[in-house]
DNA sequence: TGTTAAGCGGAGGCCGCCTCCGTATCTTCG
DNA sequence: CGAAGATACGGAGGCGGCCTCCGCTTAACA
């Protein structure tokens, strides 16, 4: 009655609740078994066919992303928080090491991930927008103040960050990955890459002209 | 009559011409086609059965390895070269970008990698410790002469490099590994830790005591 | 309550992984 | 050289996951 612009017939309850089924279910099962769950197994699990598995999410991609679009938000609006935050540098720090808790509790954010970085998949227009504009903002307002070089983009740091969390079902990986975005972290200072190699920072619009953005 | 200390049989001349035929095969189809294409394709390229392929090559990654392990000894000979370089951070920083370009090169180099990284596959112990072991000697230099933080073990630039180089089919993905890597190299450096956080570098045993090495 | 279209589900085709074993081929030794 | 025995070959076949397609079911609407 409310949001039916068209004069569309109402969607069907079984179909409402089998969608809902299927998202419990795969939550749970990828949550356990890691990305490469079948997704028969899924089916199953939910109690539906793998017909309709796959009517409610045509590709394994589409299923990733409507289950973790929710833990995806979490981030970005941990990044507008964060924007409030006196050193600029330091929330940066901050939204990179929440990531890493993320994915040391859903064990298939990865895969959500994933998805938002490589890009080839189509639709993966959510995650990683989303992701993006929530660094990139953070970003940017490190660069402003005149705290963080110029010439790395937002979809450079997704990546990097992603990169670091890579090996995500190592032993000691959380460790890992916090030291090596520490590192990447204070890389990415004014000073720290004007005292390692002044002439790249002093010319900043050369290297850069030649990216996508 | 040189090589073999036991008493044991030579080894029967078809065997040692079709291992050889695999690993040909495998090189073509793997650089090409990435590194899922499918055993039977390699093993059709070779003009050889099925069978004859998993006989040579238990697993997949046994595969991997035995083609990449030119590779992977090339650039452990790298690392030794550029041992006598003069500025110890500016070899890494080569090592690191030559790592770039021979992903670039051989499409299958990452999976070889990914072997080396993820330390799963049991037998992934040749490539890990020959890269490891690379590094290893970079960094300590570098450590040595003072210039670089010592809280960062050859296994996590490996990682981070693996990581770094994660997106390697997207469309810019070299410029980006390339920046990601400066910047990574950069945090590393001695004087830009200090600068962002002097007293995480002030005591320098508590926070890596906790790690395996 | 009847009509109708949206939705269900699983059989089945395809493909890749991997094993197993009957057959072919090579080495060795007399 | 020829026979015997060891070694390797190769592909059929079982398994399991991916995905599609279509006859049947069932909810929505009048």
């Amino acid at each position: 009655m409310d949001d039916q612009t068209d004069q569309t017939r109402k969607p069907r309850a079984d179909a409402v609740r089998n969608r809902e089924r299927v998202l419990e279910a795969a939550k749970l099962v990828f949550n356990a078994g890691g990305s490469e769950a079948s997704l028969e197994a899924v089916a199953k699990r939910a109690g539906v066919g793998i017909g309709t598995l796959y009517r409610h999410f045509p590709t394994r991609e589409a299923l990733f992303e409507a289950v973790y679009r929710r833990e995806v938000e979490q981030l970005s609006e941990l990044a507008e928080q964060l924007k409030n935050a006196k050193d600029p540098v330091e929330a940066l720090r901050r939204w990179l090491r929440s990531g890493v808790e993320f994915v040391a509790t859903k064990k298939g954010m990865m895969a959500a991930l994933a998805l938002a970085v490589q890009s080839g998949s189509e639709l993966h227009a959510f995650s990683f927008e989303r992701l993006t504009k929530a660094i990139g903002s953070l970003l940017d307002r490190a660069v402003a103040a005149g705290e963080m070089r110029a010439d790395i983009n937002p979809e450079d740091l997704l990546r990097a960050f992603f990169g670091m969390c890579y090996v995500h079902d190592q032993p000691g990986w959380q460790a890992t990955a916090l030291r090596l975005l520490d590192v990447f972290v204070d890389g990415l200072r004014v000073q720290a890459a004007m005292k390692a190699r002044p002439r790249a920072i002093a010319k900043p619009g050369k290297k850069v002209a030649k990216q996508k953005r």
